[in-house]
DNA sequence: TCAATTCTGACTATCTTTGACCAAAACAAG
DNA sequence: CTTGTTTTGGTCAAAGATAGTCAGAATTGA
């Protein structure tokens, strides 16, 4: 067993059923595993990423933690659905505001949350030096971020 | 529980419910939580700024005090003074969530718009290989993006 | 063997707390 | 009034407490 998995698991337990958010203190973590702390950010990068269904919070200095939140429900949610197919690693303004659309339309998020993300993404707040290619990948990146944010208040609520 | 937190809460209930400010000792509040002084400065400098909408007044010599206010201000104020002279053309991501936060609070958004802004600029949804500049370039202008929606639904109400 | 993955450690960034020294206001003595 | 003393609050730099990053070493699996 690798001591990434071992690690994974270990917080995976803590998030079991009813907990859906731990918070742990990177040193003392790293401390019961016997491994460099920065072990711990390893583990984090490669499996508790926002595609795998969670979010990261962390701070530093005296009293610091690192808290992490399991958003997304594996498979289950209409939304993990958008975030890890439909809208991909890219995804134009057109498509995205269809998208967008059709979620308002189906009261999955409101009209109000629907325009602020669609002006969160709009090519006029993109409008960046970057290639078109670049714009679509941060397009879809924002959008996966706020969709994520949004399943995690479907589930709180 | 940092020293912070507690002198912070503290201080947030004395002002709470109807009183808009409150007026202490620096030296006696210092003593109550058994810290050094200017630990309740790093407390105001950190925790009551302009941007977490408070004002700071003091006096020293025999008969000092300090006194917090709490601002208020329309909603509408609020965001024009963000929109057109706050973010500018960058802005840091702590920056972002600490106005977000403060415009939840004081219930100019509702914490779901504020988490879905927030999402839509964080690090995680603007990794893309681009200087840290141009990063705070992007998300000034999302941000505003954002922002000037809600103002435009606010006024449609 | 070799490429991908895992792991570590040195260096960096950020947040908190303290203490020494500074500045201003009030007060008291002359 | 003027000046010295006392009583406050202010500033800043340094130390302490965490977490983050990244290059390279170690390991693993094909």
């Amino acid at each position: 067993m690798r001591l990434s998995d071992s690690i994974e698991s270990f917080i995976k337990t803590l998030l079991s059923q009813e907990e859906t958010e731990v918070e742990l203190k990177r040193n003392e973590l790293a401390e019961y595993f016997g491994c460099a702390p920065s072990q711990i950010n390893y583990v984090l990068a490669t499996r508790f990423t926002l595609d795998d269904g969670y979010v990261i919070e962390s701070r530093r200095g005296g009293g610091g933690y690192i808290r992490i939140v399991r958003v997304v429900e594996s498979g289950q949610q209409r939304l993990a659905y958008l975030i890890n197919e439909r809208i991909g690693t890219a995804i134009s303004e057109e498509e995205a505001v269809r998208l967008l659309g059709q979620l308002a339309q189906q009261q999955v998020v409101t009209v109000h949350e629907a325009e602020i993300m669609r002006a969160a993404i709009s090519s006029q707040a993109l409008a960046i030096p970057v290639p078109d290619q670049m714009k679509d990948a941060l397009r879809a990146r924002s959008l996966k971020s706020m969709l994520t944010a949004v399943a995690r208040q479907n589930r709180e609520a």
